[in-house]
This record gives C-alpha cells, sequence and structure tokens, in this order.
DNA sequence: TCGAGAATTGTTTTT
DNA sequence: CAATTCTCGA
C-alpha cells in the first residue's frame, strides 16, 4: 500500500513538499499527526534522506512517543533513528554534550517550580527584599517571561524602568548566578541556553545543522520566541522546516507562546509554502457547527473554516444546575447510564481549573465509576518523591545546594534551621557551595554535638556516592530510602498518608528499574558522542524532571478520563462534558475585561469543543464554593455563542433556569461582572440571567447613560472600530469597572485601537477601544 | 529544635 | 475551602 492512500489532497500535498519551509495549518481533527508521520516516512522511503538527518519536534513526551510509534509502523528500517523528542528534551541533549562551552558543567542539574522558588527566597533574604513586598512568584513569572523572550540578566536590567523593575533586574542577576554556582538550569534555561550555545559555537551550529537537515514542528502555535530562535537556527542552512499548528488552538500564552509566530511564518521564512488541512475527520456536523460558531467570534486568527463529511448528529446537549454539587451529581449519573458499565474510556469530562475536579471525584468515587485523573499533582512534585530524588540529586552533583539543604534535616537529624543558615552564610563567604560548607562546619563555627551530627549525614552522602557507581538505580534508591532513616521515620508516623508515601516511594523504585532495563539502548546518546561516563542517575534524574502530567494518561483504560480543557488538547472522545460553562469562570474573571485574553479563553473552548466525536454535554452551574466563599453566575459566553438550533436543553430544572423575568443584568458581558463574591453581585440577590435569544437588545445596565445598538446574535463581540478615539496617550480616563486610569499607549490593530491604561489601583490593562468605552476625564 | 495551632492567601492553565 | 506559611511555647 502506498503512503499517500487514503489521504485527501491537501494531505498528500503536505506529505510531498518536502523542500523548504511549509506552514500546514492543520484544524482540530484533520489528521495532522498522520501528516506528520507519514511525512518522516516519505523523506525515508523515497531516499530524499536518511533516518538520522531528521528531527521531530513536540511538546509533550507523549505526542512524540505517539509519533515514534507510529512513525515505527510506517517504516521498515531505521525509524529508531529519528530524533523525536520534546523541546526540552532537545535541549538537555545537546546541552549535556556542549554546555560546557558556555561556562556549565555537562552534569547540570534541572530545577522544577518548587527549586526556583526556594531559590528565590534565598535570593530575597541575599537582597534584603521584602517576601511581602514582591512576591517569588512574580518575580520568577518575570524572569521567566524574559527568558522566553531571551533577555538575559543584563538587557533585563537596562530595559529596566522604576523602581519594581529594578529590583525585579536585581533578582534576575542573582537568580541567575546562584543557578549557575548550583550548577542547574531551570525550564526555561534550557532553551535559552541552547540557543545561546548556538549563537556562540558556529561549529556547533554547523554540527547541528548538517544533522537535522529535515525539521519538523508540531502544535507550532505553542512555540515561544526562543523556541522560534532555535527553530530558526538550526533551519537556518537548508530552510526544510516544516511547522504544524492551528492558531485556533493557541492555549499556552501564559507559558510565553508567541502566537505570531504562526500567523507571520511566511514573513519570518520568505517564500514558505501554506497548507491548510480543513477537513475534519473527528465530528459531527453539529460539533464543528458549534465550534465554529465560538471561534468566529475572535479576531487575530488566520481564515479558515472546519467542514466535515460525517453526518450531522445529535445536538449541543445544554444543562443548567443549581450548584456545583447538583452539576457532578448528573455528570456523574449520565456517565453511569450512557456508558452501560463499560466504555467508559469514551467519556471525557473537561473543566476550566483543577479545583473543579475535586467535587466530581468525590460522585465517581460514591458511584463507582471507574475514572482517571490527568493533571493535580503531579507524581514526581509530591514531597516524599521530592525528598528521595533530592538524596539522588545530591550523590549525582554536590553543588546542587536546593537539594542538600532539602534533605539535610529529612528525617530529623536534629539540624535545625540555625545552623544551616551559619553554613550558607559561611558558604556565601568563601563562595563553596553548600556542600562544601557542610565539611568544613567548623570553619562555620560549628562545633561539638552538631558538627558531629553534620559529619554523620555527610559521611552518609559519600558513602553512598561510593556504591552508586557501581549498583542498579533500583537498588540505589531502594538503598537511600532505607539508610537514610526515610523509611523509618514514616513509618514511625504510623498514617495512612505515611503508609501511601511509601507505596509512592516504592512505585518511583519500580518506575527506576524499567527505566535502567529500557535504558540499555543508549544508541541515541552514544552516537552523538555523549561522554560515555555521565551515569545513569544523571540521566534518569532528568527524565523525571520533564516528565508532564499528560504524560501518564491511558487512553486504553476503561476509565472515564477527568481533566482540564489545556491537557485535552489533542486527544478525543465520543462523549465530552464541558463543566463549569460559567461566566467568571470561564471565560475567567480576568479574561473578561481583557480581549487578548478573552480570545484566548475563546480558543480554549474550542479545543474543548473539537474533543467530541459524537455528543457534546456544556454544563454549568448557578452557584458555586470558591475559595470558600459561594459565587453565583452567568451561564458561559461561549455557550451563547452557539446559535440555538445547534442546542437542546437537557435541564433537570427547566423552569427555573428558563424564568424570563429575571432581572436583565447583562452588561454587554464586561465590566460589572454579573458573578461576584457572595453578597456583593450588584445588589440583586437571585442570580442574574439573560440570554441573547431572549431579547433582541442589551440594556447596558451597568453603564448609564450609554447603549449600544443591539447587535445581531453571533456578531454580538464585533465591534465596528471607531475613526477615532477622543483620548490620547497621557490623558486620564474612565473605565466602568476600574475606575481612573492613565493611557500609556495606543496602537491601531487594524480592526480595532488597542489601548493600554495603567489603572489607578488595578495595574496595567490592555483593552480594545470598542469593548472598553473609557471616557476621558 | 520542633511541633501545633494561627494566620494568611489563593487559582487559571504547565513543559 | 485547603494548602501553605508563620508564630509561639516547650
Amino acid at each position: 500500500m502506498a503512503l499517500y492512500d487514503n489521504m485527501n489532497d491537501r494531505q498528500k500535498e503536505a506529505m510531498l513538499c518536502t523542500e523548504g519551509p511549509l506552514l500546514i495549518i492543520a484544524g482540530a481533527g484533520s489528521g495532522k499527526t498522520r501528516v506528520l508521520t507519514h511525512r518522516i516516512a516519505w523523506l525515508i522511503e523515497s531516499g530524499i534522506t536518511d533516518p538520522w538527518h531528521i528531527l521531530a519536534i513536540t511538546f509533550t513526551n507523549k505526542a512524540a512517543g505517539e509519533m515514534r510509534q507510529r512513525v515505527d509502523s510506517l517504516v521498515k528500517e531505521g525509524a529508531d533513528q529519528v530524533w523525536v523528542a520534546t523541546f526540552h528534551s532537545t535541549c538537555v541533549r545537546i546541552l549535556r554534550r556542549f554546555i560546557d562551552r558556555i561556562g556549565y558543567e555537562n552534569g547540570f542539574t534541572i530545577y522544577d517550580t518548587d527549586d526556583q522558588k526556594t531559590l528565590m527566597k534565598q535570593v530575597f533574604k541575599d537582597l534584603r527584599i521584602d517576601p511581602r513586598s514582591f512576591r517569588e512568584r512574580n518575580v520568577l513569572a518575570a524572569i521567566s517571561s524574559a527568558k522566553n523572550e531571551l533577555i538575559g540578566p543584563d538587557a533585563f536590567a537596562k530595559e529596566a524602568v522604576g523602581y519594581a523593575e529594578e529590583k525585579q533586574a536585581e533578582c534576575y542577576r542573582e537568580y541567575q548566578n546562584r543557578l549557575h554556582k548550583n550548577n542547574a538550569l531551570d525550564f526555561d534555561d534550557l532553551i535559552m541556553m541552547t540557543v545561546k550555545l548556538l549563537k556562540a559555537c558556529p561549529d556547533v551550529l554547523d554540527y547541528y545543522r548538517n544533522r537535522f537537515r529535515y525539521i519538523l514542528v508540531d502544535e507550532y502555535q505553542d512555540t515561544n520566541t526562543a523556541q522560534f530562535r532555535l527553530v530558526e537556527l538550526l533551519a537556518g542552512g537548508h530552510r526544510n522546516l516544516c511547522v504544524v499548528g492551528d492558531d485556533d488552538q493557541s492555549i499556552y500564552k501564559f507559558r510565553g507562546a508567541n502566537i505570531e509566530n504562526i500567523l507571520n511564518f511566511e514573513e519570518a521564512f520568505p517564500g514558505a509554502k501554506v497548507v491548510k488541512l480543513e477537513q475534519n475527520y473527528r465530528s459531527n456536523g453539529n460539533i464543528l457547527e458549534a465550534a465554529n460558531s465560538v471561534i468566529r467570534n475572535n479576531r487575530g486568527r488566520r481564515d479558515k473554516k472546519l467542514w466535515t463529511e460525517q453526518e450531522t448528529g445529535e445536538k449541543i446537549r445544554v444543562m443548567r444546575f443549581e450548584t456545583a454539587q447538583d452539576e457532578a451529581d448528573a455528570v456523574s449519573s449520565e456517565i453511569l447510564k450512557a456508558s452501560g458499565g463499560i466504555h467508559y474510556s469514551s467519556f471525557a469530562v473537561l473543566y476550566r481549573t483543577n479545583a473543579q475536579s475535586r467535587l466530581l471525584e468525590e460522585k465517581f468515587v460514591t458511584k463507582g465509576i471507574p475514572y482517571q485523573l490527568v493533571g493535580g499533582v503531579n507524581f514526581y512534585q509530591r514531597r516524599e518523591i521530592k525528598d528521595v530524588l533530592a538524596y539522588l540529586r545530591t550523590i549525582a552533583n554536590g553543588s546542587d545546594d536546593i537539594a542538600v539543604r532539602r534533605i539535610l534535616n529529612v528525617p530529623k537529624r536534629g539540624i535545625g534551621n540555625t545552623t544551616a543558615d551559619k553554613i550558607a552564610d559561611f558558604a556565601a563567604a568563601n563562595g563553596i557551595s553548600f556542600w562544601q560548607g557542610l565539611l568544613d562546619a567548623p570553619g562555620a563555627g560549628i562545633a561539638g554535638r552538631a558538627d558531629a551530627k553534620i559529619r554523620k549525614f555527610t559521611d552518609m552522602i559519600e558513602e553512598f556516592r561510593r556504591k552508586s557507581a557501581d549498583m542498579p538505580l533500583d537498588k540505589l534508591i531502594a538503598m537511600v530510602a532505607a539508610d537514610s532513616g526515610y523509611i523509618e521515620s514514616l513509618k514511625e508516623e504510623g498514617e495512612i498518608e505515611a503508609e501511601s508515601r511509601i507505596e509512592n516511594i516504592d512505585e518511583l523504585i519500580s518506575k527506576a528499574a524499567s527505566y535502567e532495563a529500557e535504558g540499555q539502548d543508549l544508541s541515541d546518546r552514544t552516537e552523538e558522542g555523549l561522554p560515555a561516563d555521565l551515569p545513569l542517575l544523571n540521566r534518569f534524574l532528568e527524565e523525571v524532571s520533564l516528565v508532564a502530567d499528560i504524560d501518564s494518561l491511558d487512553e486504553d483504560s476503561e476509565k472515564v478520563t477527568l481533566m482540564t480543557l489545556h491537557a485535552a488538547k489533542g486527544l478525543e472522545f465520543d462523549e465530552v462534558y464541558m463543566t463549569g460553562m460559567e461566566d467568571g469562570l470561564f471565560p475567567g474573571n480576568r479574561s473578561i475585561d481583557d480581549p487578548k485574553e478573552l480570545e484566548e479563553e475563546r480558543r480554549l473552548c474550542y479545543v474543548g469543543i473539537t474533543r467530541a466525536k459524537r455528543r457534546l454535554t456544556m454544563t454549568s452551574a448557578k452557584s458555586r464554593m470558591i475559595n470558600g466563599e459561594t459565587r453565583w453566575s452567568n451561564e458561559s459566553m461561549f455557550v451563547r455563542e452557539i446559535p440555538e438550533e445547534l442546542k437542546e436543553r437537557a435541564d433537570r430544572s427547566a423552569s427555573s433556569a428558563f424564568r424570563k423575568s429575571v432581572q436583565p443584568s447583562y452588561s454587554g458581558g464586561y465590566g460589572n461582572g454579573a458573578s461576584g463574591r457572595t453578597g456583593s453581585s450588584g445588589g440583586s440577590g437571585s442570580p442574574a440571567h439573560r440570554y441573547p435569544w431572549e431579547s433582541a437588545s442589551f440594556a447596558s445596565s451597568g453603564d448609564p447613560g450609554r447603549k449600544r445598538p443591539a447587535p445581531a446574535f453571533g456578531k454580538q463581540f464585533q465591534v465596528v472600530k471607531a475613526d477615532h478615539l477622543d483620548y490620547a496617550e497621557g490623558d486620564r480616563v474612565r473605565h466602568t469597572r476600574f475606575g481612573a486610569g492613565t493611557v500609556l499607549k495606543i496602537v491601531d490593530g487594524g480592526r480595532d485601537f488597542e489601548v493600554t491604561v495603567d489603572f489607578d489601583g488595578h495595574g496595567v490593562k490592555k483593552m480594545f477601544a470598542g469593548f472598553a468605552k473609557l471616557q476621558k476625564l
């Protein structure tokens, strides 16, 4: 059978166009993985290139694994030679080999978010920054976005304006120094340092350009600037770059993803060919229609429209409940009934925030429905796992101060914070690592009993190190967990929780065993010329630090899948429940006033809808507990954006949900949030409802004195651009919700003006002029 | 040094 | 509400 049997014309075109830059706009369910894998197969089978010269980059290990598997089954020989990996692991592999060229040691450690926070705490202490005035998280977020934009500490400092940014710059510099001292990289460094390396070392760049003659990038809409630069560098010579993505599924802006990468691909790679895949093979007609009618409300997108040859299918079922409990109860009951006690794996329940999973889980447990939860607390982030891994990190990399400090007194050894701080100060003053500081405790003014305790600790670690050299990974972990006294201290607790912690450690041990068993095939690494002495331990640590939640999803298990909308991208299910479809939750309160954010939420909604193959149900609750307080909210504007004729009301309490007499306090969807905290929701104690189809016009009750013309349904968010604004940069303006503020910037964004305003007490917000209805003061 | 209870704070979303 | 951090007494 030829490779292009069963492919449509567009798909074939995308598969066969192998030379030069190519952008494949692949709508949801249009068979993009298929095109990618077949393209790789074609490159090999047709003799265009050797598997060795192909690089395929994904975002998750799961996607990489699937791609590898599918290529394997398509290609007779050499599939294992294709480099299929995530962005992060690709970078790790490059850095492991060459990072010494830019002043790090090749055995570096990867810090996760926890480690980053710990490190930042130290930085705050060092720079005498009050953690109440700046939050670690915020500074880290600023640093992360800087790194995503390839802005190093120096450039950041140069750009810094004002006290806050200057402080952040100081923190960034110090944070980076400490990472370097600890011989550690954070997630963002992995990309940034690889770019730095390739820019600094032309020979290394040449090597990889020759190695990767054909490059494919999946989920291109999620790439950030650093990743873009990386790809651009690697493809710089031959320009055989094929990227696949869907701008409508760009949902990772918060993580630095830059949608411009896909929107402006042809400008970055002149002469690029563009192929659009618009035929959807996944969903029924109604589902696709619904998806189209929601996403059509976005402005910054490439023109496209999905179509299908499949039957129209059922209508979208819309349900509204009194409380979130009712919602969870109904969803679980329905699934129980509809599944017939089997086929649970054809169901997915999606939600906006992880916190929403709790109620659902409870109901699933009581009804005995098997389910699997994706996300929440990652296995490798659990305390006991992190503790054990910190031991391993200490063994592997003595400079990893964070790891050493973490386990110094875990389990309790009677070495308290006072002692540890003394060591830390001493180490800092002498420019040595914390570990070295421990070795010279007397130098730090620690003697007698305290010193003896420290000695016991360092001796133990050194013993572990000696033994680790010739010991299988799983045995090593078992030994560390036992000999350190960690297991014993858990047993002494004697609680159920301790029991499950021990089980988790056992699981880690078996994971290590299977890693070791699989890991014998090191061809990709040895051929890459990696130092042969890079111990298995280091590679294991590296592997576990790059594991994502979604990687653990088992699609064949007979279980219902519970996960966030984000986690659902790339997956498909016969029946999908989108829960918590409420204004304020989805779209979230933060996005409602910011058009860019709102569009991102809408894309997320689009992703959710297009996961469904046969049946889609959207549910919402009038009231739900959030942070210990009951919140009331309207049905999500996204539900309202789906035309009535595609929907079917399946409420149990339809009468109360559809009373037409409810107070119309819908304020155009923006401003005075119809959902608020208990007791503060604009005076009307009862939930405020207004469905677009109930009335031809919207009353802007939250904004007295102004009225907008009644938009036709479906176009309610398309605001006509004003030909001029009655305010300018520097002017003071008033917003219905945020009050007074100063206009910082006005940019003509084509269809509307994009106005940046610094609101007194609310911070800087960006808004479209047509939506914001700002009044000059 | 360490644990228990108080206080505080928070939510998107995660490689 | 719940998870995390802080404070204080032994």
